[in-house]
RNA sequence: GCGUCGGUACUCAAGUGGUCAACGAGGGCAGACUGUAAAUCUGCUGACUUCGGUCUUCGGAAGUUCGAAUCUUCCCCGGCGCACCA
């Protein structure tokens, strides 16, 4: 099935697309046109690694670029630099720049997926020290002096805290300013992001409207979550993060919860509307067990971050170790010595964070011996060279 | 600047001299049941331990006390009100 140039232009305005501003119809006319447009997706490079939210919307930036439009992957790297002041309990991880160089080198790699770093309409990369670091404080203030202290207030998450009676700190009025920044520096035409980065990505249309009489769209996108509004994992557990094995990808795509699946395949992969709205009656018919689509949906995932082959061999893998409970093929590998208190071993390869956790994992019966098919409940067993299943996804091979 | 209330673990939030590693809720983890889903039930949720205990933690520092998250002093940070308002 080939797709007109009418149904890729339906794709990107519509598809994982929560809102346009000014409208659906302004980038169409502009698309449509002819225009070639510059569009951006601003990042935070603060870890190493991206995951699935990340890849949401630089997925629609990929769509732009496959239809030829420019786009420009930002760095956040000034704010990362300088770090957050208002969050006083993470000791404020200011970032050098050597570190962020080497976030972005795993990022460039784990965007390439989507993105196309290389040939005519490549992929480029800027960081937003370059122009936010060059600022001195009369240009912070005629920048300050384009927005009102009622426009930021507008956002609801300032609203809350007033309502809450928790502070509110002037330089969190300047975060916006910043990334509405950015729009002005590189004279874009639209820039896409996820739907809670909205306030922030309208910041920078009103800027460049006023300062420059320009008007950019703004493209937000759905976030990854069910329909009871539960996000997928913030905190590790269950989010897809891009450098993930192919088994760690599969597991948890299947333990996301069921309402997730098709906001998974809408989003995150490139399975064509329509049938994902054949899946979606299919579900809603309970004419298919939602783990088989689910099962279709993790599969899908990993192919698109890995290859075909290790998708499918990621899904064998899932099979016979969780639906047949066979012993998986591949597992983390430990040398140990003789008379190791397996508590030990656990700890010092990160298996474990503590003794007490593993204590406490004995106490919960969550750790087996896969060889004799029982579970230990003596957390000063020895080690021996044998294979345990630690918890619902740790499993480890002692030899 | 003055007054007043407040700062507790991932988050919210009790506790206001010993029974406090600190109620409860959310989150997270684990077990049972399952489809590594949801719902439900149960347990766990600072570290070390010879499982008797030991050590570290309630914004920071010093102090009172046999004993402090709780009292005192100083400091840091915030909310609200008043004052100031070039």
């Amino acid at each position: 099935m080939t797709m007109t140039e009418e149904d890729i232009l339906q794709d990107i305005v519509t598809r994982g697309v929560a809102n346009i501003y000014p409208s659906k119809g302004f980038v169409e006319a502009k698309i449509r046109r002819g225009e070639k447009l510059t569009i951006y997706l601003g990042i935070d490079p603060t870890g190493p690694t991206l995951h699935l939210g990340n890849a949401i919307p630089m997925k629609k930036l990929a769509d732009f670029q496959k239809a030829g439009h420019k786009v420009i992957l930002l760095m956040g790297d000034f704010t990362a630099m300088i770090g957050d002041p208002t969050d006083k309990s993470s000791a404020r991880v200011q970032l050098t720049h050597k570190q962020v160089l080497a976030n972005l080198k795993n990022y460039k790699k784990q965007a390439s997926k989507l993105l196309s770093f290389s040939g005519r309409n490549k992929a480029e990369i800027k960081f937003n020290s370059k122009w936010l670091g060059k600022m001195n404080f009369a240009d912070v203030l005629s920048l300050a002096s384009q927005m009102t202290v009622q426009q930021m207030l507008e956002r609801d998450m300032f609203e809350r805290r007033i309502e809450e009676g928790k502070p509110i700190f002037i330089h969190e009025f300047m975060y916006p300013l910043m990334q509405g920044y950015d729009s002005v520096a590189m004279n874009v035409d639209g820039e896409v992001g996820g739907n809670d980065q909205t306030f922030n990505m309208l910041c920078g249309r009103d800027l460049l409207k006023s300062m420059k009489n320009k008007e950019k769209f703004v493209l937000t996108l759905k976030l990854l979550e069910d329909s009871t509004g539960k996000k997928m994992g913030k905190t590790e557990g269950n989010m897809v993060a891009l450098s993930d094995t192919p088994e760690e990808m599969y597991g948890k795509v299947m333990s996301w919860s069921d309402g997730m699946i098709i906001p998974g395949f809408e989003l995150c992969t490139n399975v064509p509307l329509s049938e994902i709205l054949e899946i979606s009656k299919s579900l809603e018919s309970n004419s298919v067990n939602p783990r088989d689509i689910k099962m279709k949906l993790a599969r899908t995932l990993v192919a698109l971050y890995h290859t075909e082959a290790k998708a499918q061999s990621a899904e064998e893998n899932f099979i016979s170790t969780f639906q047949k409970h066979e012993i998986p093929s591949d597992m983390i590998e430990i040398k140990i010595h003789e008379g190791d208190l397996l508590a030990d071993v656990c700890v010092t390869h990160n298996v474990v964070k503590s003794k007490t956790e593993f204590n406490r994992f004995v106490e919960n019966g969550a750790i087996t011996d896969l060889q004799k098919n029982e579970k230990i409940n003596d957390p000063k067993i020895r080690a021996t060279k044998t294979e345990y299943k630690i918890g619902k996804t740790r499993f480890i091979r002692l030899v």
